[in-house]
DNA sequence: CAGGGAGGTTAGCGGTCGTTAACCTGGACG
DNA sequence: CGTCCAGGTTAACGACCGCTAACCTCCCTG
């Protein structure tokens, strides 16, 4: 992703405090005027920007989607060296989104099912990918795996993977590095674990 | 807990109703009439069982938490063998939950917040009370854990194992034995990889 | 300098939802 | 056999919320 000197466009704004609002009480328990207040705008202006309170969620979520598989796409394809670095190229992607945006990550697996189907649909394809680029990428690694195995694990990594938002406040943790550095070495003793290698 | 032979009670089929409703649409997506309908009564019938929609929601985070707690110390308490079986009991008992009441996990970190204050406070304490539970015996196993890494790594860990609701639906599931021994020993691995043993 | 669109504002409609009120009913029991 | 209460019912109220309508006001541009 290129990065972003620019001020943020005022839909930027918008979706971000949206993401915020909603990781924190749910879709529903948030109101349109809470949303445009927290931008500086009341309530039905944000409809100079959104069709309506669900387009901000279906643009968020399929925001998320695209962005998670498409980094992973990425990362398949640039990895130099074996499997395993293409393993951690893939940990270290998905744990960077973990921890930089947590509302995002929270959202992810939380509000899905507030979406119209067409957009739930496209989500769900999208997430689908994603963890079958991971399964293969862990099936290589991890020969010993059953692909219904393997996606299981990986499912449970991403379990793993995704609990940054409870492991308290950003500033309370040792340091980003060493969280990440932490989530790394865990994701990968617990592929290791379930592919059966001795882990005592 | 002593095994159940007679018949739920009203109260006890309105809660299992409301935490599949809760957990399938969020506690704002489910109205009154929805719940009773699932239990054969009508909207206001509830309220000769509860206060009200808060109510329901309270007894189940509160009931949830309380269960975990309870379990965990009972475990603590009666496990023979060393630090290693006691931490083996733990992984198997919090996984015989998520695997048993699933819609009771996904609401337990999802709709926390939308609990009265004084609720609030009482589940976040028992949730504390049980991650301290788990940060004593994972430092007993592995005392190369610093207080704050171990207390990450179960956060972590309890990510992985309430990952139990993206599994797919219990069916398509390799079997349930299967897939708690799967579990069991990502979590183990997981753990022993965040003390820093060779998981290679 | 006229004009028009982008991006706001406030007022208010229509529907939904939690909750209460008022009423009904069958069965346990003195 | 009368009574009373547990556990239902339907009607309706009041609050809230998403969204639209109508209007305003810069600022850019021909």
């Amino acid at each position: 992703m290129a990065t972003r000197t620019d001020a943020p466009t005022r839909r930027e704004q918008i979706l971000k405090e949206a993401a915020r609002l909603f990781a924190e009480r749910g879709f529903h328990g948030v109101g349109v005027d809470e949303i445009g207040a927290a931008v500086g705008i009341s309530g039905p202006g944000l409809y100079r920007h959104f069709a309506g309170k669900d387009a901000m969620l279906a643009e968020l979520l399929v925001g998320i989607s695209g962005q998670l598989l498409t980094g992973g796409k990425r990362r398949v394809a640039e990895a130099d060296g074996g499997a395993e670095a293409v393993l951690d190229s893939l940990v270290e992607g998905h744990i960077d989104f973990a921890l930089d945006d947590r509302p995002l990550i929270t959202l992810h697996d939380r509000e899905l099912d507030r979406l119209r189907d067409s957009d739930r649909k496209l989500v769900r394809q999208l997430q689908r990918q994603y963890v079958e680029l991971w399964v293969e990428v862990v099936r290589e690694v991890y020969p010993a795996l059953t692909e219904p195995t393997a996606r299981s694990a990986v499912h449970s990594v991403f379990g793993l993977l995704n609990s940054t938002p409870h492991l308290g406040r950003p500033g309370a943790l040792p340091g980003r590095g060493v969280t990440a550095a932490l989530l790394h070495r865990m994701a990968r003793g617990a592929f290791a674990a379930a592919a059966g290698d001795a882990v005592l």
